[in-house]
DNA sequence: TAAACTGGTAACCGATTGGTTACCTATCAA
DNA sequence: TTGATAGGTAACCAATCGGTTACCAGTTTA
């Protein structure tokens, strides 16, 4: 089960993952810190990390028994780069919610 | 089965979602024009309009007997605003892509 | 060396997902 | 008024998801 591209859309989409993203903004963590956060087992983590691993949102280096996770938010410039295309049309929703409000009185 | 309200981040982490709403970027479509633009049923493309319209990412209004749906950007800005976050990384993770780079050498 | 700690993974489970076909209602056009 | 068009929804299906417990291999420590 070698690391194969993940859609990083898809690894952001899930509560705890973003969570533990969020985490690691703060610093590498061990698995065991990570887990002692959220409310599920450990081997639940170890397959959100698996996810993020793949999508390259993290990366990971063994130091003695635990495993460090780092957190890497190259891949999320690919949701920046989508979302960039959308700005523009946020100040023109909000005209359109105006303008509706005012037909409205 | 009402409008009940759905995380932003799931309903955008599908990829025809996503381009449906890139479509309608161009200005509002009925169902069958949307439909045509993809390789799936069209209720199929129902389903997915559902699903948009629950995280508020659509509207939609009656015109004949067809039924337009309208982008409405703006819970996009719940995930720009958690992308906010992460922007300042960015920078300091190409510098640690440099750092690891320039140790190689 | 034995016990404890760290963490991956397999096997399994129920819920959800994205897709389908079948069917229905509403609207427009001939 | 009849036929075609537009589109929602129910029922179903296989695949995926997020979770669990059980088990295993390394690593540290007493």
């Amino acid at each position: 089960m070698g690391t194969q591209q993940v859609d990083v859309f898809h690894a952001v989409s899930d509560v705890t993952r973003r969570a533990i993203l969020d985490r690691l903004r703060q610093g590498a963590q061990p698995v065991h810190e990570i887990a002692r956060l959220f409310p599920v087992s450990r081997p639940a983590i170890s397959k959100h990390l698996r996810v993020l691993h793949e999508a390259q949102l993290v990366t990971e280096r063994k130091q003695g028994r635990q495993r460090l996770y780092y957190l890497n938010p190259e891949p999320l410039r690919d949701v920046d780069k989508w979302l960039e295309t959308y700005r523009s049309f946020w100040s023109v929703s909000l005209a359109n919610l105006k303008r509706h409000l005012e037909r409205k009185q």
